[in-house]
DNA sequence: CGTCTTTA
DNA sequence: TAAAGACGG
């Protein structure tokens, strides 16, 4: 079904962060956010960052616990907003809201039952990036000198097309996408512990053969974010069928197969909407003390959840400052 | 999205 | 062996 049927595919290496020093990367921001966020509702108390009406702004807890990791690395960040979906995206986004719902319905069960952890680990997959998170986060992001970029549309999409570009180094997401949308290379896992892995766009090709063409034919064989793909198709047959049959409209002829909207799916992945007039300054000169009170004072957050958080901030910036001048 | 399990 | 499905994070 879905599109890790990519991974299968994917030239992916791991790569050590010392390799990335320097370099720029344009960070699929709802991705990102949305990794911080369900980790920060999932490890922390809810009255660390709920305010009195009821909002909620872990995001701000996650974003001050996540940036060190690029600072420290020194790796600059860019991060690149979604602008308006394209309706293909409709029906994943209403398969998407049907699973939450029903998540939601066992969070309510777990809740009846007093089961706190199944209440943790549900309370974190229900979450969705509301207008406030968004408005917080470009808010918190900007007092800390981090340069945004605003997607017309996808910005899976729009972060390719810098890294094609050349204005940035990576491309940065866990999603598979990138490959499509052309992103040359893409680091994934710069949120988790380990090591980031790097997924190369020419090795990916170079290694079954494929244009970059054909390379969307496959994924939308396999099923992407915006379709679902043909039933008993996986990464294997996808690649043989359409290497077989030369494209898309071969493979889906053999298949006795349809796929709806085919021919706006390619161009999506081949030629979405994008911004080219966006300029940004990658060395960043964070006002941390005004970004404590943001978070701290206006919005309330718990001191304790931040503090190292925004210690790492600060000496990270010092030390790169310093840097420059040995 | 990753991993493990089940099915064809 | 490839793909779908279930489930955890």
């Amino acid at each position: 079904m879905g599109n890790s049927a990519l991974r299968d595919l994917a030239a992916i290496e791991s790569v050590a962060f010392d390799e990335l020093e320097g370099s720029v990367v344009a960070v699929d921001a709802h991705n990102w956010l949305y990794r911080y966020l369900t980790t920060t509702v999932r490890f922390t108390a809810d009255e660390a960052y709920t305010t009195a009406d009821g909002t909620e702004v872990a995001n701000l807890i996650g974003i001050v616990q996540g940036l060190p990791k690029f600072f420290e690395n020194d790796l600059s960040p860019v991060f690149v907003f979604d602008g308006t979906p394209t309706d293909l995206k409709s029906d994943e986004i209403e398969s998407r809201r049907e699973d939450r719902e029903q998540r939601e319905e066992k969070l309510e069960d777990a809740r009846e039952r007093g089961d706190d952890v199944a209440v943790a680990r549900l309370d974190s997959q229900t979450q969705r990036l509301t207008e406030t998170i968004h408005e917080t986060s470009r808010e918190l992001l900007e007092l800390l000198d981090v340069p945004i970029v605003e997607a017309p549309a996808e910005g899976e999409a729009q972060a390719a097309y810098m890294a094609r570009s050349g204005d940035v180094d990576y491309a940065g997401t866990e999603d598979y996408d990138a490959l499509l949308f052309g992103s040359p290379v893409t680091l994934r896992q710069l949120t988790s512990k380990g090591d980031p892995e790097r997924m190369d766009f020419e090795a990916t090709l170079a290694k079954h053969d494929l244009t970059w063409e054909q390379l969307v034919d496959v994924g939308i064989l396999c099923g992407t974010d915006f379709n679902p793909g043909v039933d008993g198709v996986g990464p294997k047959t996808a690649v043989q069928l359409v290497k077989e049959h030369g494209d898309l409209w071969g493979a889906l002829e053999e298949k006795n197969a349809h796929v709806e909207h085919a021919d706006r799916l390619r161009s999506l992945f081949l030629d979405p909407p994008v911004e080219d007039d966006y300029a940004f300054d990658a060395d960043p000169s964070p006002d941390v003390d005004a970004a404590r009170r943001f978070v701290c004072e206006e919005w309330g957050v718990d001191a304790d959840e931040v503090s190292r958080g925004f210690e790492r901030i600060e000496e990270s910036v010092t030390q790169t400052g310093l840097d420059r001048w040995t």
